[in-house]
DNA sequence: TGCATCATGTAATCAGTTACATGATTTT
DNA sequence: AAAATCATGTAACTGATTACATGATGCA
């Protein structure tokens, strides 16, 4: 399972509990693979009784107790035969492709404004991603030399950066057909 | 549930058994959404239940009988409302960018020849996207002027072929990256 | 007083994968 | 005789989503 090796990453990164684990799902780690909450805390527990991670409570001031997690011998070295195994084919998962091919048995151009709110959240989520870039690898704040761990972040933060824009230039393509395809076309 | 609704575009693209659709999951429709024979009789069970489709028995000569399926009026309409539900967000899984991230806690050039060779996987998609286009769209064979149902086609296939370009783009990127980290980076 | 945030979970369901199973025909 | 292709399924399991549930603190 991915998110099992997903959640070894972010703890080894920096141990953490179930709720930050999903909070950094929700941007970082999430740029790559998502969770839900419920579905960390189940995999915790797993992982725990496997012994792959250890957890101690902590209390804070002001707010509720937390486990905080952290990595284990055992569970480093799960990561490690895990990484060297092939990489699974990827089985692609593209629910605006079904529906653009579906839009020849309908109406074309009553896809447009959907395609349109569709495009603007991936622009949206280039703007975040640019901003992160900027916040840790290309700004003045930013380490410099970076370490080996820094290069790869920023080499899986570019990746989402190259299909963020590619998916902004293809919906400009569909757009383009589906006007083509509509009432005067 | 999207699977439904692909094998409704691909019913009404051209009638067709289980086998069949099976087979064209794994090339056509395959190229933005994958499904297994097993998973596919159980919907087909289902949808023929639901009234979605209806069924045929075909006598073939030196072949098994097969069941041909094709779209109901009911069908039709379920397709047609889903076409104009809001596009669902789509939740991230790229299994490589967990990887290259973990390899900070092993040793990153560890990686370089399994991610040589998933570029090779990537690679020769792009030359079957390729040559598709050239097949049905760009090449001499292809129908002038296409129609809506093949304008939409092809542009589903660009939208592919971007991707894989991307990726191709992107992982010789993870690659410099990799080995810029090697032995005596 | 009510809403947002922090924090952790259970239960039910749905979607998808893997393993197993059968049997005909056609090609090597 | 064996392997590949055509054709259709069942069963078990895993992974992921959705709905439901609780309770504390801090801020408006």
């Amino acid at each position: 399972m991915v998110l099992e090796h997903a959640i070894l990453v972010s703890l080894l990164e920096k141990p953490g509990s179930g709720y930050e684990l999903a909070r950094r799902f929700e941007r970082s780690i999430g740029y790559f693979w998502t969770a839900t909450h419920q579905q960390i805390y189940r995999v915790l527990k797993r992982m725990e009784g496997d012994g792959w991670i250890d957890a101690h409570e902590v209390a804070q001031q002001a707010r509720p107790d937390k486990k905080e997690y952290s990595v284990t011998a055992l569970g480093r070295s799960a990561l490690s035969g895990w990484l060297h195994e092939p990489i699974a084919p990827e089985s692609v998962r593209h629910e605006l492709a079904v529906k653009i091919r579906g839009a020849a048995f309908d109406d074309p151009a009553a896809l447009i404004r959907e395609v349109e709110r569709y495009r603007q959240e991936h622009a949206d989520r280039l703007a975040r991603y640019l901003a992160g870039e900027r916040r840790d690898f290309t700004g003045p704040e930013a380490p410099a030399p970076p370490d080996a761990g820094q290069e790869l972040q920023h080499v899986v933060l570019r990746g989402g950066i190259a299909y963020e824009r590619m998916t902004l230039a293809w919906l400009d393509d569909v757009l383009d057909t589906l006007h083509r395809l509509g009432p005067q076309g």
